[in-house]
DNA sequence: GCGTTACGAGTCTGACCCGTATCGTATTTC
DNA sequence: GAAATACGATACGGGTCAGACTCGTAACGC
């Protein structure tokens, strides 16, 4: 944003803050309702918050510093694991994965895949969403490790990995669509927890 | 393709065929190199490919229609497991995943993900490619069920999400940068295989 | 009230692109 | 050699968009 944390009471008419709130909605709801990225545009970004052209270029230097600012909107609330049973807590915590407060969210997220590879600070964006989730879960493996529910021999991050990928291809690129999406966390979780080999 | 099988012999000058590699050669190397698809033009193509615009219309109905030609090149062979070992046939089959003959196609298919869930066409031609690679996958953990190597109570698509999950999301969008990769599919096998439960 | 800044709306220039058409030329069959 | 079809190149009208700009108006401090 450019707005600077001090305030020196500058003169003249201040910035509407509704107008603020209406861009950011008016992109998240264009992205939601399936404009790619880059289809999409300052001009109808403007025209869908009954803004002018010059409200936006005078609050963000172009599309893609709007766009950061408008995706820090979509991070959800951390989920937050009870910690009773290790179990339990990882079945809230892989049934979080990709669901948002925010249900424009869901639809944006897959939209966001190339960006991520194609910039350095669109990788960075994306690793300071998710590293917060990912040290959740990874203190719940440790938990449990130290409570002896989990073998102490396992690698963690393999394990995040584990729990994480077949929920996030699911949600993100409806890997399989004959999966039951609702009971997926726990069916997951059980899996990883038990194994499938015969015993 | 717009080539009919049959060829009645048809007067005047033979399309290139030179022409034909060209155009999709230059389509898979512009997205190789970062554009996203509907960045790409077929302005672009054309003059990438040395090819006048009229010669790509002669061929394809638009973009859309080039573009399907040319993802279809991407596709790798199919792995083919030995049929030995339950386990190796795995970790074979988990190593594929997102790995393709074609080096230009690992830059590719994160930008596949937003068009998968727009357009059921696009939806049909992604389940179309990895449908294969998916039966096999079921192939081997039902044979290993009827060898008793597994657990004859196991849901067989949970576990080829939970296989196939790690790996995709690691591949395509390096989701833990400090993963390694190489070793990954082995890692995410026996982990799958063993369980992490203390016992 | 005055200077300052923001506002929505609109205009303008210069890109870029699509899809079609038209050049002159090349390559094929009959 | 004539008809047919392809080729690369280029021009065309129609479209969208970026950004900078201009209006007349609105909100603020002094």
């Amino acid at each position: 944003m450019t707005s600077t944390a001090d305030a020196p009471r500058s003169p003249g008419r201040p910035r509407s803050i509704r107008a603020d709130e209406a861009i950011i909605e008016a992109t998240l709801d264009l992205l939601a309702e399936g404009s790619t990225i880059e289809a999409l545009s300052i001009e109808a970004i403007a025209t869908r918050a009954g803004v002018g052209k010059a409200t936006i270029y005078r609050r963000w230097a172009g599309k893609d510093a709007l766009l950061l600012d408008a995706l820090r909107r979509l991070k959800g609330v951390l989920a937050q694991p009870a910690g009773h049973s290790v179990r339990d807590d990882l079945v809230l915590l892989v049934g979080a994965i990709g669901k948002n407060v925010d249900p424009r969210a869901a639809k944006i997220m897959p939209c966001l895949a190339p960006a991520v590879n194609r910039s350095a600070d669109q990788f960075q964006l994306y690793q300071n969403i998710i590293s917060p989730r990912r040290q959740l879960m990874r203190e719940v493996l440790r938990r449990g490790i130290d409570e002896g529910v989990l073998r102490a021999d396992i690698d963690v991050e393999v394990t995040m990995a584990l729990l994480t990928g077949p929920m996030l291809i699911q949600r993100v690129l409806q890997w399989n669509p004959d999966l039951d999406e609702q009971a997926l966390p726990e069916r997951v979780v059980d899996a990883v927890l038990e194994g499938i080999r015969a015993r």
